[in-house]
DNA sequence: TTGTACGCGTTATCAT
DNA sequence: ATGATAACGCGTACAA
């Protein structure tokens, strides 16, 4: 049989005008060579990959979700993702940034490192109207579109109920301090103190590395003080678990003597003893949205304004937190 | 200026035979225009993406391990990984595969979903001779090249410590049937038990899905038995962690009355109470080997011959399974 | 209804 | 030392 490659190429795409014995042939061969069109010509000539860079800093609970979103919502636009991680270096960020370009990737979905201080090579695609959405951990100072949690709100909602259950002296465990998440629970933390006329003691604020063993040994510190705090709230999961750690071993009795709040309500939380109250959020939304602003983006013929979209977190009360006097409320 | 695009070409890929003086011009020109030679152009020519596929069933905590191991060495070699969740469809899975070929990665490599029954769809690739790595969760008639644990050793020696701890009616949480995983690491089970001259009942193998819930509901009949067993061997951490929820409900002591072991050696597992032993693999470790055999057959001039690499897990022993009588050993 | 020819951006080969 | 051109595989506009 002899067809000429456009006629295969109409019939691979359900164009009319070919007969259909022609059709059926063409059809039968392909089937049996299992033909598949080559995305790559193809993306040569239409300057689309369909493909979406990923770059996030880690896979850990979180961001492992949020890429399920990511890749969920691709899959059904229509695209498939490169996910490339950081590992929190900002050197490994930037080769990230450079192979997903080389591999012409359509868009860029990013949550920053927390070893990145210097974001221009973000800044660079940015002027050039290349099409990026942060998620997450987003740099302050940049402008484009970005989906992230009201870590303000979050914050507050922990500070909140700690308060609630009688708490007064309430450190934060505060992680990075380059970190947007870190400084936006910060003023939620501090905000919430002042409404309720507690004074903000700097002692109680304490920055540490994104790290279990570092909430660990800050904790065993709070806790040698003379003046203990009556409650912990941590940045993330990560760190209240070492202030968990810490607390078990000084035989501290949580909540009674130090109550405890965390922040992503990772499965872990619940599973551990006492169980841990944590701030939650969803993770897998965060990562579908982001996805889905991007597609819309690189969709969009014109420029699209940037936009910023905030996610609600909910509060998980467990018992870390919920001290027997109000446990009957 | 005015130089031809085979110039360009030639400085860019620092060839030798080009005027110092144009060279450097075309080099300021590149960097001002910060110019990015289109690696799908490239891809075209040299039919080589310098791209692989990874198809893994979900992002739990030892995929996610895993899926770093790959990362990481494609980083080195010049790669870029492409991530694809099956989420432990098998719809799911081809369409990845089908994705994933058409975006012409060099080569996949893949963990089974726990859904797929049918592997034709990778046989078909091997046929071709499609370079191809299976890990963890491979397919027992695939003749392909492998990464595994060896989970025949791993499941030994559970079970071997438990019976060392005392324990005669050891139940096995097999997860789901049609995965090599429960099937090899059953072999370890039976074989142990054989040695020992313990008989094995049919009625303390229990299959369920790979779910935390069913792993709980399947515990909870376990215990209900008259006869009940006085140890848990679980296939998974995940699998482990229910049953370990349905001992605390019916308030069981563990180790005492049912000693517990998982599989994979969560970081969880140490943080629960009491601390669940389980057997350990780098996940880390066999994702790399996955892309360092990958990458070498896809460099090879030659097909290479299928190979089949086991490494080697290590029992990590936590309150879980150390009776007090032996703790003292 | 079907076939031909061009262009996408790169490298390799050959010509200048 | 530099420029011109074919080829990679596709879709598309146009010719037959």
């Amino acid at each position: 049989m002899n067809v000429s490659i456009s006629t295969v190429s109409r019939v691979l795409r359900d164009m009319p005008d070919v007969n259909a014995e022609t059709r059926q042939a063409v059809l039968q061969m392909a089937e049996k060579l299992d033909y598949q069109p080559n995305q790559v010509a193809l993306s040569l000539v239409t300057k689309r990959t369909h493909t979406l860079g990923v770059i996030v800093p880690n896979l850990d609970h979180f961001f492992s979700v949020a890429v399920r979103g990511i890749d969920d919502l691709a899959l059904e636009a229509g695209y498939t993702a490169m996910i490339c991680q950081s590992n929190e270096s900002y050197a490994r960020e930037m080769v990230n940034t450079q192979r997903l370009m080389k591999s012409r990737v359509d868009g860029l979905i990013v949550s920053i490192s927390s070893d990145t201080f210097n974001v221009d090579h973000f800044k660079r695609l940015l002027q050039k109207n290349y099409p990026i959405v942060f998620f997450d951990r987003v740099g302050s100072d940049l402008a484009a579109t970005k989906v992230l949690l009201d870590n303000v709100a979050g914050a507050a909602m922990a500070v909140t109920h700690l308060i609630e259950q009688g708490c007064r002296r309430i450190a934060y465990l505060a992680g990075p301090a380059n970190l947007s998440i870190s400084q936006q629970r910060l003023i939620g933390y501090t905000d919430t103190l002042r409404k309720y006329g507690i004074p903000i003691e700097e002692e109680l604020i304490v920055y540490s590395e994104f790290d279990r063993d570092y909430a660990y040994s800050c904790t065993l510190d709070l806790l040698s003080r003379p003046n203990r705090p009556d409650a912990i709230f941590a940045v993330s999961d990560r760190l209240a678990v070492g202030a968990l750690l810490a607390l078990k071993e000084k035989n501290v009795q949580v909540p009674e003597e130090v109550a405890l709040v965390g922040f992503n309500d990772e499965p872990l939380m619940r599973l551990l003893t006492p169980a841990v109250s944590s701030v939650a959020q969803s993770a897998f939304d965060m990562g579908r949205t982001a996805a889905q602003l991007l597609i819309e983006q690189m969709s969009s013929e014109t420029t699209l304004p940037h936009r910023t979209v905030m996610l609600k977190p909910t509060l998980i009360k467990r018992d870390s937190s919920l001290r027997k006097k109000t446990e009957t409320t």
